[in-house]
DNA sequence: TGCCATCTAATGGGATATCATGGAAATTTA
DNA sequence: TAAATTTCCATGATATCCCATTAGATGGCA
């Protein structure tokens, strides 16, 4: 059974940058890198780039190739397939969890970010996010206001259902 | 043939926030956790997010997996996909019985459907659901109230029957 | 039909392992 | 060689595992 990122956790953010990746993200971090072994640590791929620019995106290498697989599908020249390889190529970088399942964000990230001292992970099935704290929670509550001010049929959990499984 | 979950149960919630799941729901997590073989113990999801914060919501790994997938279908950037996966996947997290069949709420979960030392579990076919007891019991008469009030033709059990199967 | 043996379930307490985090040492790199 | 990174080690907090106890259900059997 493939595992996905679930759940949200706060961490500290020391004076070198170093965070610590929720153990529970480690294990699908694992899982998604195809040349993990026990003996190593897993490799995964950091995105910066993108419209939001609000929050970092961590894929594991199994599920950016997926989305590295699609752009290619696009037009070779095509401005479509430029600007994806502009936010998902060029604004990402590889990372690897070090012993104790750490990254470190350098100055560049976390002032992408805005990150000071602490963040915030949230899981979010094929990928999960980096945020800083206050910007996260403006996010999800801007989420559940714009929730909430949605008409039936607008209803992303009713259109769920009305997809053919 | 699918077991579901079926029936209520009151438990207590220790001081490590400990409790019991209901003997007869281990049974439906364990046939709904592909994974689970009679050396281990299951695996499942609750999800606290959305818009009710009420209770907490738990499911098997395969009725969670179908869900999963819907969702993966979406456009990958979409809003709507975006909303879902912050819903189930980040406002969730996996938990998996212990050995004598409890879970641990976290500080955080208790906090977030008001639990202090006492917890109901209530079946609800492909999910079950914790309660704070007050709070379930003023759900479960409210919920009485509301079904007196519809017309014959907004009642539910009788739009059963209209639907094809 | 009353008694006892056995089993499962629910719950509590203590021991142990894992996680998150800080700091120092070693290594690289500019 | 100074600065910056990476590796290594240390520690407290938390979560997990393991064992013990109790109550109730089940079933056998005299």
């Amino acid at each position: 059974m493939i595992k996905r990122f679930r759940g949200e956790s706060l961490h500290k953010v020391d004076a070198k940058g170093r965070v610590s990746v929720p153990a529970a993200f480690r294990r699908v971090l694992e899982d998604g890198d195809p040349d993990f072994s026990g003996s190593s640590y897993p490799n995964f791929v950091v995105v910066y780039g993108g419209v939001r620019g609000n929050c970092l995106e961590g894929y594991t290498i199994t599920s950016i190739t997926k989305v590295d697989n699609l752009i290619s599908k696009l037009p070779r020249f095509s401005r479509d397939r430029e600007m994806l390889e502009r936010f998902i190529n060029t604004q990402s970088t590889y990372m690897q969890l070090d012993e104790t399942g750490r990254i470190v964000l350098s100055p560049r990230l976390k002032e992408i970010i805005g990150i000071q001292d602490e963040a915030i992970f949230a899981g979010m099935g094929e990928k999960f996010q980096i945020w800083e704290p206050k910007k996260y929670q403006k996010e999800v509550a801007e989420l559940d206001v714009s929730f909430k001010s949605l008409s039936e049929n607008e209803n992303p959990f009713l259109k769920l259902d009305q997809l053919q499984d």
